[in-house]
DNA sequence: TTTTGGCTTCATGAACTCTTCATTTTTATT
DNA sequence: AATAAAAATGAAGAGTTCATGAAGCCAAAA
C-alpha cells in the first residue's frame, strides 16, 4: 500500500512539524506533505515550507480549500525513477513489464518475467533451482518439481540469441547463470 | 528565455486572476505561477488554485514567506504537469472532468473516469488490480472484487480505438496497463 | 414515492498459463 | 564405448485468470 499524499495535522501551536517532514525527507520518503497547523505563524511557515512539506494551511480553513490544495499538490508530476535493466541487448522494464531485444518486443508470460527479472538482477551469477524456486514461487515448493527447467527452456527459446552473447547458461549438477 | 517562475501580482481586489492563470494553462504554458492578491477570499483561492496556479499569498505578507513559497515552488520536480493530459489522442482535463478522443467527447461515469486518470497519470506503467483499489476506492476493499475489471471493460467500450494504439492493455496475472 | 443511473456482485464460458509426466537428448565418468 | 545422472523437451490436463451479460442494490433526482 503507498499513498498520494500525506496531511500532517499538527493539532497544537508549537509542536514541531519541521522535524517531522525534515525527518522524513532525510530518510528518503518522497511522498508530498500537506501540513495542517493550528496557528498561522510565520516562522513557522517559512520552517516548514524549507524542512520539506509541500505546503500548509492554517487552521481555521475552508474544506474548499484543503480540497483545492490537495489537487494542486496531486497535479504534480510523481517522480518515478527510471529503471531499466539492461544485459547486452535484452531490456527489461519493470514498471511497464516489457521486454525486449535489439528494439522488439518480447511477449513473456508472468512465470517467465519474473525469471527473467530475477537473472538480470543476479547477472553471471550461478542460481540453483531452489533458490528460484523459493523467490519466485509461493513457499513449500516442492524441489523435485522441473517446473524452473521448463520455464527457463520457454524462455530461451522466446529470447533467441540476438546475435549477442548474453545467453542463459546451464551450470551441470548447479543451476543456471545468464552469462554476459 | 524561459522562466523558473511567475509572481503574478494581482493589485486589485476583485481581478480575475483565475482567467490569467486559466488561459495560461490553457496555452499549455506550464510554468509555476505564485499569485498575490491583494485580499485574502475563500472564493478566490480556491478558484486560483483550480485554475492551475500553484499557489497563492494574501496581502500583507512578509518578505521571509515569499521567498519560503517560491523556495517550496522550485524546489518541485520542474516539469509541472500541463493541466489536459494527453496520450496520444485522448485528452483527459482533470478540471473540467471532460474527455475526448479524436476531438469528440466522451461521456463517462465517475469511476471511468478516475479510472482513466489514473491510467493516463501513468502511462505504459502496469498497474494491477491493488493499486486502483487503494488509491480510487476507499480503503479497505476486498480484493476479490472484480469491480475494476467490469469499470476497465466498460471503459474500453466508451474509449474505441479511436484508430490509434493507444489502448488498455491486459496483463495477464498481474493487471492493466494504458499502452501508447 | 417512484424513477433513474451508476456501482457492484455474481455466474458462466472462454482463453491462457502452469505444472506434471514421459521420453529423449546431452554430459560426465568409468 | 557404455553407463548413469542431469537436463531438455513435447504434449496434455489441471487450474487460474479474464471478459462479459445480467441482476441487484443504493442513492440521488424527479
Amino acid at each position: 500500500m503507498d499513498y498520494d499524499l500525506m496531511v500532517l495535522d499538527l493539532m497544537l501551536p508549537d509542536m514541531d512539524g519541521w522535524q517531522i517532514t525534515k525527518g522524513l525527507r532525510e530518510m528518503n520518503i518522497t511522498i508530498p506533505i500537506l501540513v495542517l497547523t493550528a496557528r498561522d505563524e510565520i516562522e513557522n511557515k517559512v520552517d516548514l515550507l524549507l524542512s520539506g512539506a509541500d505546503d500548509y494551511l492554517a487552521k481555521p480553513f475552508s474544506f474548499e480549500e484543503l480540497y483545492a490544495r490537495i489537487q494542486a499538490i496531486l497535479r504534480r508530476p510523481q517522480n518515478i525513477l527510471p529503471d531499466i535493466l539492461t544485459v547486452e541487448d535484452i531490456k527489461l522494464d519493470p514498471i511497464s513489464r516489457k521486454v525486449e531485444r535489439k528494439n522488439k518486443e518480447i511477449p513473456l508470460t508472468l512465470k517467465e518475467f519474473v525469471l527473467l527479472e530475477y537473472f538480470m538482477r543476479n547477472p553471471n551469477k550461478v542460481v540453483n533451482r531452489e533458490e528460484l524456486l523459493s523467490h519466485l514461487w509461493d513457499f513449500n515448493y516442492s524441489s523435485f518439481s522441473n517446473v524452473v527447467d521448463v520455464h527457463v527452456k520457454n524462455l530461451r527459446k522466446k529470447l533467441g540469441n540476438g546475435n549477442s552473447s548474453a545467453v542463459l547458461e546451464t551450470v551441470r549438477g548447479v543451476g543456471y547463470r545468464l552469462k554476459t
